[in-house]
DNA sequence: CGCACGGAATATGTCGGAGTAAATAGGGAG
DNA sequence: CTCCCTATTTACTCCGACATATTCCGTGCG
């Protein structure tokens, strides 16, 4: 046992459940999307970094894999591990989008993920609207009057707004299509901190929802499309306000421990 | 050194520049998109499986962090590694994608991917009319031209071909839909394999490809969208009708393992 | 008889070191 | 000046040990 009890603790983002790789790779990963590492950017070697981190080359050797397999580094012998451009960073992965939610997100991304929402889910409830079934319905209809007994202001509330977003998804009978868009709602509920930390939503989603609750009973593709294009606008609407008073705000107080899901 | 040159190798798939570990999460990873392995199932002791794969615990473990990090498996100590549900592959992710189409293709799933492609192709194609710049324009024809000069049988004709879309994806400015697409172009032109085996392409291309150039030239984003969306129609038309002809062919494993997730 | 608590067994997690292979940089020969 | 060869640096692989977390099961109590 290297560690005595006078040494500080290898990360502060070690948790039950967590493995230390698992926190060496967050903690990497939230540096490079934060930019702290740049793209070209050699790290040091094997041996000093996990010496730095205070960790075995194996913990770290593991993590570095974890960044591999997210197409964040490469690493080739004698050549070192380097930062790989942006565009080769799988950034719709869900760690990848959590890693870039953690710390000040680029507003440039957080538009770029509107848009491929704004593309996307109206598609899906197009899809949804052709091919659900007795049960899809039902479990839409379940997260609606969820949605209404506790507001999007409570935990249910807003697990019950997931699981109609998914009831919609889960009819597409489409599973590219439900993995990407339950990635990027996750993500965009990432922002959902920016809309709590600005003021309270003022405007009432549930219309909203049955509006596309509705088009998807009856069937109606064209309908639905366009009742979750509203809906999706409104959000962007939201979350683009409250983005812009942060950023007008005075710097946010650093110590809000920020624990992901 | 415990590998004696009498024993096999450990893959055959271990080649220059790709290392062991990578080749053993290549292996373990098609193994489980194949279905070899079933979400659920529970994978042997690292030992032990480290052993039966004739490398060391530590490549075993690296290997295992990839897939966990690609959200295939997880581990759990005392309950072992066991294979997660579907859902919770991330199917968009690169690799996953080769791996899937390593064995023999899921035909519902190639039908998700052409419906998410027929999605966000024609909506990338409507940014990049209303968003290109001279550069973007100069890209897009010297692909054009390169695609004239070279047919599509051969690989420079090919490379043009995705450098043609690549112009269109760079000339969005989202680089959120430029990962995603990248993505699902690379995965359809896996299906590359079965179009040619099945017959040569009656189709020129060629006018396809400039109708949407004309389209994002003139900056009429609709008419953009429409044409990329009879690009992708007629794609998807030569790929379902490789894949029935393949189906029709001898039985290629008649017992439809519908594994329900 | 059923449930709650606690200890033991077991598989993953972490560690540190040794040796191998690969790629770049530098020096030497042509 | 070019080309090839050598040397060095770095990641890659292997090994064996210990630590830790979780499950399982036996025990005791209600």
């Amino acid at each position: 046992m290297k560690l005595d009890e006078t040494s500080k603790k290898p990360d502060e983002t070690r948790g039950p459940g967590r493995r230390l790789h698992g926190a060496i790779a967050h903690r990497l990963g939230t540096d490079i999307l934060s930019g702290k590492y740049a793209p070209g950017d050699v790290l040091s070697g094997e041996v000093a970094f996990a010496e730095e981190l205070k960790v075995s080359r194996s913990a770290y050797r593991e993590a570095i894999q974890v960044l591999t397999a997210k197409g964040l580094v490469a690493s080739r012998p004698k050549a070192g591990t380097r930062v790989l451009p942006r565009d080769r960073w799988n950034l719709l992965d869900p760690d990848v989008l959590g890693w870039a939610f953690a710390g000040e997100p680029d507003i440039e991304f957080v538009r770029s993920l509107f848009e491929l929402r704004a593309i996307v889910e109206p598609a899906a409830a197009r899809f949804a609207a052709a091919r659900r079934d007795k049960d899809d319905l039902k479990a839409m209809k379940e997260a609606l009057t969820a949605m209404r007994r506790h507001t999007l202001t409570t935990d249910a509330g807003r697990a019950a707004d997931r699981d109609f977003h998914n009831a919609i998804l889960a009819a597409t009978r489409n599973d590219a299509l439900k993995v990407l868009s339950a990635s990027i709602g996750a993500a965009v509920n990432w922002t959902t901190q920016f809309k709590q930390r600005s003021r309270a939503l003022p405007r009432n989603p549930i219309p909203d929802h049955v509006r596309v609750y509705d088009a998807i009973v009856s069937g109606d593709g064209a309908a639905a499309a366009e009742a979750m294009n509203v809906l999706v606008d409104l959000a962007l609407e939201d979350t683009r306000s409250a983005i812009e008073d942060r950023d007008s705000l005075p710097p946010v107080g650093a110590s809000d421990a920020l624990t992901g899901s």
